[in-house]
DNA sequence: GTAGATGCTGAGCTAAGCTCAAGATATTTC
DNA sequence: GAAATATCTTGAGCTTAGCTCAGCATCTAC
């Protein structure tokens, strides 16, 4: 194997601080943790961005889709979501969604429709084609989440989704956290 | 609670699917796994980001940094890393790496010098500075993980751990993933 | 010592975000 | 019911983090 064309043969993310001349360095399990994620998230990312490539599935339109096809009654008018709930859903601004909604609408996933309870408001239909699209983003999704975690045993994979919605939940219910910095911070 | 400035009340990725109209829907676990650590990493990420702004470090500046102190002789001339390097490690063009650089060394966090044995290569030191903003970097990630996952039990830990690292090794055993779709793309 | 490969950077581009302000509607207040 | 205020979307223009292409300096191989 000459010059392999690899996915990524190493990370940003090192492992546990080989010789790093630190001073305080503490380094759990958790730390650990969290950087064990961000690369196996960053893979399977990757590869689901280049699997949805041939069908010019950007991956901000996947979010997007997904993000319009959970809610349930997305194909009514009445029911479908508004431009700010996608924007809400998406942590970008409105005004962003606009661009990401035009966009979708220009590669005809989606048609935009005024509120028939509020002429201000623009709800976002998924067209037909858009169905299409979340069913292979959703299936693309699944194949690559296999070849990721297909060896992982029922139980492990137990373990972990159980341990993420234990951490998960508990994260959200400590509320907001905070945006300042623990000690003295002067930039 | 008024207007909440929570950080996010609910993310882009919804969960087991729960009224779309699809066809095919399969949505395995390991799927619904993806799922939840995407969210997860998106908020510590989110945190971490934000922790780390009141010194005036940026993610990508976190990322090339971390990247950096990772090489065992980060700090003589002849072991540091190159700018190519870093480029590779951190998935970018070496163009790109030329700007976060420079970026860096405005800061002051990092110093070009030129590569003894080469001079048309550079390497890339960390100062003094540089160290002690890797240290904080290391810090906030050490707060970050342990504000999410800290409630985790050690036997837990150890399990998504060992998973994760076994996952990440199959697949990078697997070697280069395919960048083509599966059935016949036509865009 | 010349030819080609390699390492970095200047110039200029793109994608995906952002803010600010304006136009059209809703909603509330008197 | 009219006026003030708030909300929803979008036009204009900016920023950030990437990119490619081209060019210069240097290294390596013949």
């Amino acid at each position: 194997m000459t010059t392999t064309p690899t996915d990524d043969p190493a990370d940003p993310s090192p492992g546990p601080r080989p010789g790093a001349p630190g001073t305080s360095g503490t380094s759990g399990v958790p730390a650990e943790l969290a950087d064990a994620m961000t690369r196996a998230i960053k893979r399977i990312r990757r590869q689901t961005g280049w699997r949805l490539e041939p069908y010019g599935i950007t991956p901000g339109q996947a979010r997007a889709l997904r993000t319009l096809a959970h809610v349930p009654g997305c194909e009514t008018p009445d029911r479908a979501m508004r431009l700010s709930d996608l924007a809400d859903k998406l942590h970008i601004a409105p005004r962003s969604a606009t661009t990401v909604v035009d966009a979708l609408e220009e590669a005809g996933l989606v048609e935009r429709r005024p509120d028939p309870a509020d002429r201000r408001a623009v709800r976002i239909l998924l067209t037909e084609e858009g169905r299409v699209a979340v069913e292979r983003i959703l299936q693309v999704r699944d194949e690559v989440a296999q070849d990721y975690f297909g060896e992982v045993s029922p139980e492990d994979e137990e373990v972990l989704l159980r341990v993420l919605r234990a951490a998960e939940a508990r994260f959200l219910e400590a509320g907001p956290p905070p945006r300042t910095s623990p000690p003295g911070a002067a930039r």
